[in-house]
DNA sequence: CGGATTATGTTATATTATATCATAACACTT
DNA sequence: AAGTGTTATGATATAATATAACATAATCCG
């Protein structure tokens, strides 16, 4: 599914080119210019895009990011790292059918997988290794 | 590590009493008949409850629970039906171990680990089911 | 075209969370 | 016990995040 109207484009672009989480209100500050003007406008769009399964939300950060590649399904796995603020998505091949098949639910159904894991990036590992 | 002050240990036995998550205002006014007036009161001692391990935030609801059992970290499985909003916590052996020993993280370490699945409850898939 | 559906604009407000500064309780040393 | 540092609490204000509600415009499709 790609960006069905051209808010939709202009936000889905503007997070791609985002290395990092932005927040909703950081979105509308930067897209004022292009007359976005009330809070209600950017979560409309997001909610489409999230749908759309084109951008997760770290909830962790109350932030959202462009997804770097396609999912099946809204599952995510995130990484953040609790030093410099670098959020990457990591695939984890396998791991969501490991949770689908896990014994232990008993009776309960998985739909969505929302994952988020905090810890160190590489680079600031390497800092704190000199 | 157990609650510490009479307040810590009035929020957490409220929580442990609650089947379903409680948010941060919903624990303030159900604190105010115990003096409780401000919810920068009720942050602080959910904070402190946090770093204890004692209560987990489940981020995609905006909502607080009591552990069930214990963790050696801040790691959680956390199981929220969509259907009717059941909360409960998930132990899943050996996961995190995988998580850690994963090759993919290309450098990453991680450090606490945050699993919120949504879907539907055994319940409410009997219900389904008639 | 006509009617339904979806997207957008606009204003107001709800919900969640933190900052800041003052005071009280406690733990520990001398 | 007095002094000192630390943690917990009280209290007020405000920041940050998100939704409700209602109006208008664009699009789709019979």
């Amino acid at each position: 599914m790609k960006p069905q109207t051209p808010r939709q484009q202009l936000i889905y672009d503007y997070l791609k080119q985002k290395k990092t989480p932005q927040g909703a209100y950081d979105i509308l500050d930067a897209c004022r210019v292009h007359g976005f003007k009330a809070p209600s406008q950017i979560y409309r769009v997001l909610n489409k895009l999230r749908e759309f399964g084109l951008i997760h939300k770290v909830e962790s950060l109350n932030a959202y990011i462009a997804c770097e590649q396609q999912h099946d399904s809204g599952q995510s796995v995130v990484a953040i790292c609790n030093s410099c603020g670098l959020v990457k998505e990591v695939p984890i091949p396998d791991f969501t059918n490991q949770f689908e098949n896990f014994d232990g639910w008993d009776g309960f159904t998985p739909q969505e997988l929302a994952v988020e894991v905090k810890g160190r990036c590489s680079l600031c590992n390497r800092d704190l290794a000199t």
